[in-house]
DNA sequence: ACCTGAACACCGTTCAAGT
DNA sequence: ACCTGAACACCGTTCAAGT
């Protein structure tokens, strides 16, 4: 049983849909093998070794992010807006900010979204510093929370048996409070919640 | 040469090093037995396996963040106190993080700033909801904006000739932002920043 | 230009055998 | 109770040999 010969480009499309499947630790040089049907071997011609295999998936992931058009009517809304779109970006695309930050990518992949908050911070009213500071303030918020909500996501069984240690100081009186932080944060919301105070505390800053 | 009799606390104490030192990735069973001057599944008999090793590493890591006490004159001052010492134990602890996450530990590692930003909410006359909203608010930023700043710590050359790309837009006529946006953020400052108005903002909201 | 299998140096883990 | 080496199934990568 032959097959048509390999190519460099269906080698990556191969690859990305294993990482998407099941991350990037999945992938091994020898499953790629099998699942192009190829021998080992002849992966590393098409595409040199597996770091540079995933160098060059990461890559076109990070080509691949949208443009982002922001909406709302005040600044502070659209703001928002454009946190949340990427947000979604991130999301869609499970397994590529570790890897992105991994290969000293993370200004590239930020690239997107920064021109549209540019373009709102600087139709807010900021400029220079106070206006970068914004910028990065956001985008850090952003990438920050994606983060944790994924580890979340991924983690087994979460908090052991901690209400017990709910039952301390001022919680005690609280007993809304107490079962507030027992369960589980709805990120989505917890999020949106977020970025509005983060945005509106930038906002109203001295400048 | 023999050596004295290997225990579970030694094996834990020496990989505890080694990952400090080098990250959990390179605590490798073998190098491990090498340091300790042992056969690699002499090791196995103390720790189980490798993956039980790490849970006690992380276990034990945990156990050993300290309490932390808030300090300043207005409410938010004190939960931004909270937050820049929660940062402070996190980076301590470089590998930590993720090592918690992916173990399922997260709230466990929420717990001692937990009870501090609690306290400090409730101080400022938050209750209920709101009250958790602005403590899960907090520590998801100081979690997220440290995993951000690892990442790009670890990073390699960062930003590939993106000043280029700089030039579009609103930047153009702002040269103060496109200057400070290409400059690479001072994460201390941003951090301190992005905490602040976090809690500003949470507190002006709406209850 | 492209593909191959053999071989190397590394992993984590199991197991029967030692004391 | 504790330690050992041999062995297994996996890695990524190199290289000489094929077409």
């Amino acid at each position: 049983m032959t097959r048509t010969s390999l190519s460099r480009e269906e080698v990556l499309e191969t690859a990305g849909a294993l990482v998407r499947q099941h991350g990037p630790a999945a992938l091994t040089m020898r499953k790629l093998a099998a699942e192009l049907g190829t021998a080992v071997t002849s992966i590393y011609w098409h595409v040199g070794n597996r770091e540079s295999l995933l160098d060059a998936l990461v890559e076109r992931t990070v080509r691949e992010l949208g443009e982002i058009r922001p909406h709302g009517r005040t600044p502070a809304a659209r703001i928002v807006s454009v946190a949340t779109a990427l947000r979604r970006e991130l999301r869609e695309r499970p397994h590529l900010i570790a890897m992105v930050h991994e290969r000293g990518l993370t200004e590239r992949m930020f690239l997107p979204a920064q021109q549209a908050l540019v373009h709102e911070v600087h139709r807010a009213g900021l400029r220079g510093a106070a206006a970068a500071r914004v910028v990065r303030a956001v985008q850090f918020q952003v990438v920050g929370h994606v983060l944790v909500e994924r580890y979340r996501e991924r983690a087994p069984a979460q908090h052991p048996g901690e209400d017990e240690l709910w039952h301390t100081a001022p919680a005690e009186h609280d007993p809304a409070l107490a079962r507030a932080l027992a369960r589980p944060p709805d990120p989505e919301r917890l999020f949106a919640a977020s970025v509005r105070a983060l945005v509106d505390g930038l906002l109203a800053q001295p400048r």
